[in-house]
DNA sequence: ATTAGAGGATCGTAGGACGATCCAACAAGA
DNA sequence: TCTTGTTGGATCGTCCTACGATCCTCTAAT
């Protein structure tokens, strides 16, 4: 099951607050870290959209006992990553175009929000600056997978800038279905490398506070993104059937 | 587990289409039936915020499997609706200032920019209308519960405007949440009454196709709804301790 | 070729077992 | 008195086994 923070330990002193990032290693059931092990593997594209994943296999091949796979799955049935059917059991998701739309919808309506009200430096702009160089050392390394990683954090450091936990929250399962998508998709190269480019113009705009600047930029990204991909997707999911 | 809606039937009958509604009550598995029981419990206010929820207490008064009510436990807690400590079980949240306020930024960012872009009736205002309908129909009856409801209601039709089957679950979730801070606060009527002329202003703004003045009007209306709250909930929760 | 079964695989759910962890109460020591 | 063990009971985390229900596939009969 997944962990709550225990908010009642005590006051925390400052090397008790030193240990703090340790207490995600302790607080965590097996489930929650087989949930990451799959996680990874989805993600990372081992499990293809569309595998199901039998109870007996992937617990025997963990060592876990089905109740404990099963709660696994849940947590990531809930993530969107998996979809369960009755009886059949559960699947690594495969996405439709109306699904990768509704991504872009959510994306265009949180992403532009987080950055309109910008009016100087937002705190928080370091790590779009990482993310940035992130995809800059990735393409000099012709790291077309690792480029797709930093523009996911590119724009997640973005959505941090509204700073809030449950908009981090969604966009964190927003990316992870897209990350789904991706994975269908041939020539990751010119899949990511042209946002390169955009990525630090918008930047440009964040770092000069200028807000409504970036998010015209960012509408009109998302807008090209979607089109792009949609129209790959589409041939994509359609030849695969 | 949760339910995928089987996508491989067949083509839908007339008939099959009308039986559409009760599948609900079939492909569903029983943690999810227990999920809703207890779902209503707690949203209802039967189980207070800060409560346990023992798993010999409520399996046996369900009468379900241990794994079963662990299994709805899990659905709940990704609701944000109970929290879970290791080793010490599942208590019904007990939200933090922080978190209220951190509700009320999102609903800021969701809903302003759902209603932004309008610039005609938008398909989907009869759900507002009926809303604003069911609030005032609840005021004639002095149903200060019911017109919680209803303003809820109101804003769930609202952030529907966006479209996005994403964001309205992101939303559902929100609203759940904000359940739990109206069911510690006192005097319903006065936290529910004073928002009724505004949603019916917002709705004007709707149906003539005014998104940016309807944007307005609900940055102020939340602005003020989480100032009052805010204030209230942090003595209320600041005396309950 | 279509349809109706039969069989096998897998899931949904129940129920039991046992070690691990937490908490409260109590005892010993500074 | 306050602090620091120690102990016991309650509950959770995890595993295991079991069995009916459901789905899928393959075969046999129309």
């Amino acid at each position: 099951m997944s962990t709550a923070v225990p908010g009642h330990l005590r006051p925390l002193s400052p090397q008790g607050r030193a240990l703090e990032a340790d207490r995600a290693l302790l607080g965590r059931t097996t489930a929650e870290r087989v949930a990451d092990v799959l996680r990874t593997r989805i993600t990372e594209g081992f499990f293809a959209p569309g595998t199901r994943l039998a109870e007996d296999t992937i617990g025997g091949g963990l060592g876990v006992s089905r109740n404990t796979l099963r709660e696994a799955f849940q947590l990531l049935t809930h993530e969107r990553l998996l979809t369960h059917e009755l009886n059949r059991g559960v699947f690594v998701r495969k996405l439709t175009v109306s699904d990768v739309v509704d991504l872009y919808r959510v994306r265009k309506l949180i992403e532009c929000a987080a950055v309109r009200g910008i009016d100087r430096p937002p705190p928080g702009v370091e790590r779009v600056v990482a993310a940035v160089a992130e995809g800059e050392h990735a393409t000099r390394r012709q790291d077309w997978q690792g480029l797709g990683t930093a523009n996911i954090h590119f724009h997640q450091a973005l959505t941090a800038l509204a700073g809030s936990p449950r908009v981090d929250e969604l966009m964190q399962g927003i990316f992870a279905e897209l990350r789904l998508v991706f994975h269908v998709m041939p020539d990751p190269r010119r899949l990511h490398e042209p946002y390169l480019a955009g990525n630090r113009e918008i930047l440009g705009r964040v770092e000069t506070g200028d807000g409504p600047g970036a998010e015209r930029l960012l509408a009109d990204y998302l807008d090209n993104a979607q089109e792009q991909l949609v129209g790959a997707y589409a041939q994509q999911t359609a030849a695969g059937e």
